[in-house]
DNA sequence: GCTTTTCCATACGCTACGGTATGGAATATG
DNA sequence: CATATTCCATACCGTAGCGTATGGAAAAGC
């Protein structure tokens, strides 16, 4: 009936603390589950903060979403720099990371936005707007590798439907040893 | 002996058309909102029916995803059949099928339980057993095809990875022409 | 015709959650 | 020190939904 610290020592909450909150439970329960008291036990706060910082429960929602979109946006272009000639080797790179078991954490963000985008609008909005500037940096790429537009674009989407379709399947009791099947994969699509 | 008349004049419901109305659900609104109340009301009646024909809500999401499960493992094994010589052409008509917008309702019921999965540990099982039932069917054709072991994987893999990733994503801002693209990127998975 | 079984309605208690209203403690500010 | 602002707690209302208990009508069985 106590123990309420469960934290550190509790500083001033600010909006970007419950964006960071409401990002966590958006890959440990979904955006479905992203509610506001929930969300409130979950920083050691009640709601009553919460209506101070944020105007309802769609004011949090959005700016999650403004929050993920403008990292993916800088993450992608970060990612997919590359100086002239050592284009191929960026695209592989980037099939690399983007389906990479390193990237737990981003991916994990990333399939909760994309599962939230199915039935929110405004989510789906936002995962369109990184969608296409995505596919316009892989395109880029394909294109300085010498590809015509059409190939450019095939490849490019090709690209990420298997980057976000395989990490969406469940295939551990069809292959064993997955990271050579990945390289001849990614070989597959980049080269 | 039993007459089945589609909503309006009342008959008996039995646990298909539960099933079925669930699935209705799944599709227009996603698992979470599968509730027993909403979904006794789009059937016209009330919750005392539904819990006469099921034990609670979890029974009867184990029936849907019973029902689903038998009928896409049928559904593989039909689409794969392929007489001697022409398992290549089977392959691209499987990722036709299963990519094309005809499919349309199956495809978004399949959106609907892959995003159920990923919260439900049952769902995750059922798809899990429907993902690797359709990988071993794209993997025996592939090796019909001739391959090597790996690189049926490997194509098995990819084709999978490629039409679920393309289902979900959000690239009509990137592309007018999806048909031609789409024939492009068959060519290079099963080819 | 009477009883039993089938299928559904109604009513109830309970929990979770959104949003509001208001007070209160801590800190900053004059 | 006094006041204002910031940040959060508490209390309350309303709705949605789960599961149960019970009754009732209609069909099936005898």
């Amino acid at each position: 009936m106590e123990n309420k610290p469960a934290k550190i020592a509790r500083t001033a909450l600010d909006r970007e603390a419950w964006i960071k909150g409401a990002l966590a439970i958006l890959v440990d329960h979904g955006a479905e589950r992203l509610r506001v008291e929930v969300l409130a036990k979950r920083l050691g706060v009640t709601k009553g903060s919460f209506y101070w910082h944020f105007k309802d429960r769609r004011d949090l929602q959005d700016a999650v979403l403004e929050f993920w979109k403008d990292g993916r946006i800088r993450d992608i272009r970060k990612q997919t720099e590359a100086e002239a000639g050592s284009e191929a080797a960026a695209l592989l790179h980037t099939i690399e990371v983007y389906s990479s078991a390193r990237n737990r954490k981003g991916i994990a963000i990333e399939a909760g936005v994309r599962d939230w985008a199915r039935r929110d609008p405004q989510a789906a909005a936002v995962v369109e707007e990184v969608d296409t500037e995505r596919l316009s940096c892989a395109y880029r790429l394909f294109l300085a590798c010498g590809l015509e537009a059409e190939e450019a674009q095939a490849r490019s989407i090709l690209l990420y439907a298997y980057v976000f379709g395989a990490a969406q399947m469940r295939c551990g009791k069809f292959a064993a040893d997955m990271a050579s099947l990945k390289t001849w994969i990614a070989d597959r699509i980049a080269r």
